[in-house]
DNA sequence: GTGGTCTAGACCACA
DNA sequence: GTGGTCTAGACCACG
């Protein structure tokens, strides 16, 4: 993983752990690497690891067991509903940027095809 | 118009030039509020408003006349290349969004007409 | 049971087994389930168990017979003493709490009053 | 002011900050003191106050303009709410505590009466 | 000047 | 072993 300079490092690493669980590469109930296993493996500071690791867990997508570790939460709905919020604000943003450039809704869904034809030649 | 306080409010402001350009609101070749009179305008500081013109100035939309002022570039296909460079950038972070929760370029078209008749309706 | 984060685990056993003492569900001179026991009915390492009993012990609510097992107090005086504490303790909570947001003593008997009435009705 | 040990500083600092606002010390919009004049003033580690200060804006009680400072929010409901919600909670953990000893809404008001008057004495 | 982020290293309570 | 907190000091973007 390489970082962007514009978003700070910890949310790029909640991002990358949500992507994760929403694709179902960790199951629900696991445990994440310890903050300092993964802090080696991502190679930044544990106390960035600890803040992003807090973050998901006030975000109820992860939670501690003292002394023990992070585990992701064990109800599903959170994860489903993880995927869903993800795909609505993506939606969202691209229908306001486009919008924003003077699209309409039938343009921006043409534009976009084009789009993903030119690119799947 | 408010600022959001994640977005530094002289992109935002870079942002909004563009947007109004691109929609035509602006002509080519006409000149920009002066800094203190954009400042006083949009309630901010003048070292804001400068830092946007320069930003501006930089990535070849505005130029300036020395002692006279900003202006808007007179170039039509700079207004053009402009609209399309945002189009692109918007249908890029879209794809790219979509594909990192799962979604495959046919399923993020249908997701999209979900949406749009969902809000639509 | 089940266990809050915030506080450690074995403080939480600690209380819940004053207020099982203070509420006449132990009985003077009673024995303790057995650490290891007690861990498995809890579902919590043996540890965190031993360290419960240790506290108790340390504020005279239990004893130990070597090689026999913890025991209840059999001074009546201490568990009655024990309910005291725990209600001074709340009350002076309470009322610190209550002036710190600008209560006087008066207006807090009437908040709660309202409070229980709401909550009854 | 100084620090429990129980509770983290900068959590103690949050609540801190939270009476002085229900008292009505600060004013709705005042800024509160620079992170690094705070920090001389309380005695901690700059970066302490900032853990405090992002908690404060977390729960929409502060607001930060970029590069100017944190003001307190201009919304006054949200300074009523806050002192509705901290008496409510200190009213339930209260309420919840004598219970657990054994006292029903009744002899918990009648205790809490003879307490002040004790007191008061 | 302001707040935001990151690193480094330390200490602690908990299980 | 785990996560949580705190300090110290640095660098950065922003206004």
């Amino acid at each position: 993983m390489h970082y962007n300079n514009k978003e700070p490092i910890y949310l790029q690493i909640v991002n990358h752990i949500k992507y994760t669980l929403v694709l179902g590469t960790l199951e629900g109930g696991a445990q994440l690497l310890s903050i300092r296993d993964q802090a080696g493996k991502m190679q930044v500071n544990p106390n960035t690891i600890a803040r992003a690791y807090q973050e998901l867990e006030r975000q109820r997508i992860t939670f501690t067991k003292k002394g023990l570790g992070t585990y992701i939460t064990e109800n599903k709905n959170t994860i489903n509903q993880l995927k869903k919020e993800l795909a609505q604000t993506a939606m969202n943003t691209f229908i306001e940027n486009m919008h924003k450039i003077g699209f309409n809704n039938q343009e921006l869904i043409t534009a976009l095809n084009n789009h993903l034809n030119k690119e799947g030649s």
